[in-house]
DNA sequence: ATGGGTACCTGTCTGC
DNA sequence: TGCAGACAGGTACCCA
């Protein structure tokens, strides 16, 4: 499920509700990727502060009084979403978390259990350190641009479509708006990175900025699962181009929109509008 | 270093 | 109707 989009709509949809909650209890379902790392009587007591998001990771920190407490780093995997519940019911068979406070439940629902939830010092310590390491720059940040994506593309030979799943020179696109933006900046997915000149990188750049603004907006794409914080879908897999199109004329020029496969992942394309 | 394949897990849809 | 197989929004890890 969820790209930078939807875990960016998850972050605003918790924050007015979740911080300055008072930690009661953490409840723990079937087991997700990785273990909590910290113990329940650890978390009780604490206060939840200003809710971040890094790439598709949230961090919520966590204080006792002065003390710093660290936080949760929390993953939406492939299949989960958060909701806040003032009134939380009884857990369902896909409900994994649920972190009880003062005000209401923060729970976690993730069919496919690919998410996580765990205590870390803090983001620049492991756990959380560890996993955040690897992830290039926030797409919306002023150090990205055509030039950032030039720099970290010009030695590599991979598909740029590859390039931008793996989050190593910018985060935030998954699956879908990775085939989005290339549609939107009329690169063919199969484009060596290498290939690309500084022109085609500034129209990239501003096509993916452009796509995850636009997803934002619209609340996300809801495939299946995901759900906002109150619990309703998506609307951009509406406005979606050429992902999950395959067969259909493009809008554009009327050319069937095409599906490739490339590292596993299925690829939509414009085979007209979208040059090497 | 880079790049590819595999693994994790459950649900849904398609075609025979 | 049943069942096998493909596919689904992510990413850490292992190997070449």
């Amino acid at each position: 499920m969820p790209e930078l989009p939807e875990v960016e709509v998850t972050r605003r949809g918790i924050a007015a509700s979740i911080e300055g909650a008072l930690v009661h209890d953490v409840r723990l379902g079937k087991p997700l990727r990785w273990p909590l790392g910290a113990p329940s009587r650890a978390l009780r007591g604490t206060v939840v502060g200003p809710v971040q998001r890094r790439g598709k990771y949230l961090w919520l920190p966590l204080r006792a009084g002065d003390q710093d407490r660290g936080g949760l780093l929390v993953h939406l995997g492939m299949s989960g979403s958060l909701a806040f519940e003032p009134r939380p019911g009884p857990p369902g068979v896909h409900d994994h978390f649920d972190l009880v406070t003062s005000v209401g439940t923060l729970r976690l629902t993730d069919p496919r259990r690919f998410g996580a939830v765990l205590w870390s010092p803090s983001l620049v310590q492991p756990p959380a350190a560890r996993l955040l390491a690897r992830l290039g720059v926030e797409p919306f940040d002023a150090a990205f641009g055509g030039m950032h994506l030039w720099q970290g593309f010009r030695r590599r030979r991979t598909a740029v479509k590859t390039a931008l799943l793996a989050g190593d020179v910018v985060v935030g696109a998954g699956n879908i708006y990775a085939s989005e933006a290339l549609f939107r900046a009329g690169i063919d997915p199969r484009t060596p990175c290498a290939r690309l000149s500084r022109a085609r990188c500034e129209r990239l750049a501003d096509a993916l900025r452009g796509t995850l603004a636009e997803a934002v907006e619209h609340g996300g794409s809801t495939l299946r699962d995901f759900r906002d914080a109150q619990g309703h879908s998506g609307s951009f897999q509406l406005q979606a181009k050429v992902y999950g199109r395959e067969g259909e004329p493009c809008e554009i020029c009327a050319t069937p929109i095409r599906r490739l496969v490339q590292a596993q992942r299925s690829t939509y394309f414009c085979p007209h509008c979208q040059r090497r």
